[in-house]
Order: C-alpha cells, then sequence, then structure tokens
DNA sequence: TTGTACGCGTTATCAA
DNA sequence: TTGATAACGCGTACAA
C-alpha cells in the first residue's frame, strides 16, 4: 500500500459543498445559503426540497468558507494554566456552556503557568481568527499586553496583574474576611495563616489580617507554593516550639490537605483542637477527613460570567469587571474547641 | 454611543491581508505567499523586504482563507465527558503537547456524559471542518458511529463499546488482576469489591475475580456508582452483619475515597484492619488519610498516545489500538494486617 | 524568480 | 421569491 500524504487523504472525498446541493434540488446556491440562515423568505415548497437533499447527501454548511466571507470564526480562545486543576474544569464547564448556546466553539491552548508560552498560545489562538479570548490565571500584564488585533478583546479571570478592562474576580480580600470571622466566632484566637505567592494569596492575607487587627490579634504565618507538600511542611512550621495555634487559615485546598496531615501526625485532633479553613472549595475538599470548610470561588459562574462578558464585548457592548462575592463553605474542619469529643482527632 | 452589531465591530478594522502586504514590498501577493510558506524558490532580497513589511504590518496569514483553500484546519476536534474530571485533564494535557508540536489545535466540546450530546458535539466540531477527531469514553458505538465525512478519523479512548477501529485503552483486567494479588500477597482473605455501571467496571473486576479464584477464594460486592456518597454506601453494606472483610478493591478513586470514609466512621483502621485499593490513581488518591494504594491509569501518557494515533491517520498510515498495562501505585492503604499499629486508624 | 489567474465554500448585493 | 455574481484571504498551476 503507498502511503498518502495528509492532503490526498483529506482531500480524496471532499465534502458535498453547497454547490452540489443547488445542482440536485434545481435551484442556485444562493437560494441554498438562504434556506440555511434562514433570513431572507424562501418559498416553502424550495425549502423542503432544498432541505430534502441536503438531508439526502448529508450536507453541513462549512464553517470555514461561511468564516471567511463573515469574517468571524465563531471561535473563542481559552487559555488556561493546565486542565488537570479542577477549579479550571468547572470554569471551562461554565464557559462552555455560554458559549455551546450561542453556537460558539473553544478553541483551547494551554500556559503552564509560563508567561512566554501565554504570549505564544495567544498568537497561536489569533492565526485561527477567533472572535474573542478569555484568559485564566493570565500573568501578562498592562505591560506585557496579549497580542490582540482587529480589536479582539480578552476576558481575563482572576489575573495576576490588575489594570486590565475586561476582568473577572474573586474578592479574595472578602475571602480572607470570612475565614478570619469564622474562626473569631468559634471563640479561636491562636490564629494563623500560610500562605503562597502571588497576587491571589496576598489579598486573602490582607482581609484575613484585617479583621484579626479590628480584634485586636496578630497571628502567626508561614509560607508555601499551593502543593500539598508545601502545607505539610508550613504547618510544621507553625506548630513548632509547642507553638499554641488553635486554628489555621490556608490560602487554598491543595495545602489545606496539608495541613490537615500534619496535624493529624502529630496527633492534633481537627476540630477540636485546630480548626482549619481552606481556600477554592475544589473538589477535593469535601473528600479530606475531616471534610474540609473553605471559602468557596464560584468557580463555574465565573466561568459563566467570562463567557457572557466575551460575547458582549463582542457584540460591541461596553462592559465592567465583574466581583464575585466568596462564600463559606461550613464543613467538618471547623468548630468549637472542645477536648470532650468523640472524635477520633 | 449606538449599539454596533457584531460584524460591525470585526470588521470595523480588518486584519491587514496578503494583499496590501503585497503592494506596499512592491511583488504580486503569490509572491508573499511564497515567502509563507517557503516553499518554491524566492529572490533574498525579495524575501527580505516582503518579511520586513509583514513585520511593519504585523501580518499573519489568516488561517480561514488558507485553510479554504487547502481543505484543511490544522484543527483537532476534542469530546470529553467534562473537564472537571482530573484524570480527563491530564490526558488533554498530553493530547496539547502533542498536537501544540504539530501546530495543531485543540477544539473542545463537552458530552456531559450523554450519548446525544456527543453526536451533536462531533457534529459541531465537523462543521469547523476538524481534521481529526479525539473522543474520550464515548458511549457511541458500532451501531450508532460518529459523524465522520471525508474519511475523517475519530480515536476513542477508553470507550464504552468495543468494535472501532481507533483506540486507546487501559488494560483493566490486568489493573483486577494487580488489585487481587497485591492483597492476596498481603495474606488477605476475605475480600470484597466495590463496582460501577459501565465495561471499566466490569473488567476491573474480571481480572478481580479471576485471580480471586485461582486462590480458591470468592468475594463480596457490592455496587456503587462512581461517587463518594456510593463509597461510603457500599462499605456500609458490606461491613454490615459483622461481616469480616480484611481487603477491598473499589472500581474508583473517588468511591474509594468513600470507602475510606466509611472505614473511618466505624473505627476500622487502614490499612491494619482493612486494606483498600482503589483505581486511575487519580490526584485525589495521595491526598486522602491514609494516602490510597491505586492501580495507576498512566493518563497523560493515553493522551500523547490518542493524539499520535490522530496525527498518524491523518498521515494515511495503518494504526492498531493502543493498550496500556496499568501499574500498582503503592501507597499507605494497603499493608500487612496487624492490631500492633501505631495507627490511628 | 516572479506574476496572472483560478478556485476553495460561503454570504450578500443587486437585478430580475 | 429567485438567480448571477462579486467578494472574503489565501495557495498554486501555469505562463512569463
Amino acid at each position: 500500500m503507498p502511503e498518502l500524504t495528509v492532503s490526498s487523504v483529506l482531500t480524496a472525498e471532499r465534502s458535498v459543498g453547497i454547490r452540489e446541493v443547488a445542482r440536485l434540488s434545481g435551484v442556485s446556491i444562493a437560494t441554498v445559503s438562504r434556506v440555511f440562515n434562514d433570513a431572507a423568505a424562501v418559498n416553502p415548497e424550495t425549502r423542503e426540497r432544498v432541505l430534502e437533499q441536503a438531508q439526502a447527501l448529508n450536507y453541513q454548511p462549512s464553517s470555514l468558507g461561511r468564516n471567511l466571507v463573515r469574517g468571524r470564526s465563531e471561535l473563542l480562545g481559552l487559555i488556561v494554566p493546565n486542565v488537570a486543576f479542577p477549579l479550571y474544569g468547572e470554569m471551562i464547564g461554565g464557559i462552555e456552556e455560554v458559549l455551546g448556546r450561542e453556537g460558539m466553539s473553544i478553541l483551547l491552548a494551554l500556559s503552564h503557568d509560563n508567561v512566554d508560552s501565554e504570549f505564544t498560545a495567544a498568537q497561536h489562538l489569533l492565526r485561527h481568527a477567533v472572535d474573542g479570548g478569555i484568559i485564566i490565571n493570565s500573568r501578562l500584564g498592562l505591560n506585557a499586553p496579549l497580542p490582540a488585533p482587529r480589536g479582539l478583546n480578552w476576558v481575563q479571570v482572576a489575573p495576576e496583574h490588575t489594570g486590565t478592562p475586561h476582568r473577572v474576580e474573586l474578592d479574595n480580600e472578602a475571602g480572607g474576611r470570612l475565614a478570619a470571622l469564622e474562626m473569631l466566632g468559634l471563640g479561636r484566637r491562636r490564629l494563623a495563616f500560610v500562605g503562597a505567592p502571588g497576587r491571589e494569596s496576598a489579598d486573602r492575607e490582607r482581609g484575613f489580617a484585617a479583621e484579626l487587627r479590628r480584634a485586636g490579634l496578630i497571628y502567626r504565618r508561614a509560607q508555601g507554593d499551593y502543593s500539598e507538600a508545601s502545607g505539610v511542611q508550613a504547618a510544621g512550621e507553625l506548630l513548632e516550639h509547642n507553638a499554641a495555634v488553635d486554628a489555621v487559615f490556608v490560602a487554598g485546598d491543595l495545602m489545606a490537605a496539608g495541613v490537615l496531615r500534619a496535624l493529624h501526625q502529630r496527633g492534633l485532633r481537627v476540630p477540636e483542637a485546630v480548626a482549619v479553613v481552606g481556600f477554592d472549595d475544589a473538589a477535593i475538599a469535601s473528600l479530606l477527613y475531616p471534610r474540609l470548610t473553605s471559602i468557596r470561588q464560584p468557580a463555574r459562574a465565573m466561568g459563566t460570567a467570562a463567557a457572557e462578558l466575551s460575547l458582549r464585548l463582542l457584540g460591541g457592548h461596553r462592559t465592567e469587571p465583574i466581583t464575585f462575592p466568596p462564600e463559606l463553605v461550613r464543613r467538618e474542619s471547623t468548630g468549637p474547641p472542645s477536648r470532650l469529643s468523640a472524635r477520633h482527632f
């Protein structure tokens, strides 16, 4: 068997076009086009005939031709750091829901948390003439902007740098306040924070610190990198020297999983001895033992909001940045301090 | 400000085309095309001039026009049940890696574990003239095939129904055998299985059962649906009537999380009293307490394999279905039976 | 080495 | 209500 080239395979049986349908239904291609765009008036009988033929030939208007003449692609570019992180998955789910409704598709690119590949990914998407773009957790900022010809707009979800016009964000500071208030409300007074690099963690800490200040308290802090291992490590630091900590606010659920593990290993009961509040309310939060109280980031809603923003920009409308309020999801890792509980931890 | 229509916005400042570049560099569009496809010979000086102008105008050849004339889109369609499940995310990562290398992009669609939306998603992708397609966990089979004109090929990753020509799969049966051997090797003799609907779980059970038969053992079984809650429930059923179970093989990690929880709640130590083996080795496996021993599904490698298969098909080559061997990842949830351990569980 | 001209599949304008 | 026909942006025979 001779080796075939790519093009020979694909063009071997080029898909049936508008001409074919027109010819076999005895009308002009213009009429077929009209039938499929049901814009202008078409004689019901003619329409019927055309639709029938199209069905028989299994004809589908080609987006390629249509987009060429229209100057749009019905594609929306989406750049995500990675897809293995469930929170991003939820956002994508929200985006897809809205876009699907409008008949648009998602052109996906991964940035791997890397500024350079963010940029090249954007260029890649642009070559496909995407009508708009959404980028999650972008590190690109105003001084190093995303490429955007033709008045194309990028909507940024939780960008690292502020200042870009189209944004969907979580009020991270409010999230930090929620965590603090939960712990203070439970009577905890020896609080700690586990942070990570980046603006989001900083904002979360700022809110947390503000509430503690109001209560006249200080807090211990340790730094991680959002990984579970760093959570174990951070908890270790916080607890050494017999430090008396009775509540830990962790800037990410994965790190919180590490904190829980470190507490288990030291035989400290959660929440009786130490309460723990995570952040994101990722899927793992409710799988941990005990189930983790966490500050919920409405990822799916943020996705739909980003998609809607993108659509509005596409329509030439003006938009405002959107900030979502966080929400505390109370589970088993927070509760009143006690030594009388029947819990194992 | 007057409301603008979509088209008015996008065409307002239509991107610079090949004509513009040709005119300003004093050559024909054919030459510009040649420069950008470096196919034919072009005078170095001319090439330089064109490239310069292109740079100045920030010209990028439009995929729309290029694809139209070439009959390909450099797009690969990808249909996934959802994106929030980390295993899929890993696969997508693998796919993207291979495709990016070839300059191809991913057109993403979600099937929501639904046969109908699988089909419509495929049609959607086809309208964009994707050059090939990958579908994960498809429920479509030979009798209800995927739409595929123009000799387009779909590569199926872990399809529910067998018989489709281009497949990438895990040897689930071997996975079941691995789980059984691990438990038997630890001296466990009172085994149980928690299954779920579908072929994958059935295959896993078949391998598990085969090894037990060889050892002259029977096992208890309970049925779940891959959710954590169903794992809790299933474990409850297995343990009622004081049933003596000392090892549980669970067809999915999420369910295994539920099984662990149920064991904790009954005060049964893992792995001392009961050993647990999960399946998939999803990201959560190593976050559970204790860390879950699991049968690893090399998701990323399966993704790259699917993408490479797709590329080979695109090139007109013949291919064989690929089956990956599973691997047991031993963590804390399996170990010798003992009552002397210092573990809390 | 370069240019002319056609075609890719569609929409949209204009005339019929 | 319909049909010619001119775009859309590009690649590529073929001719020069």
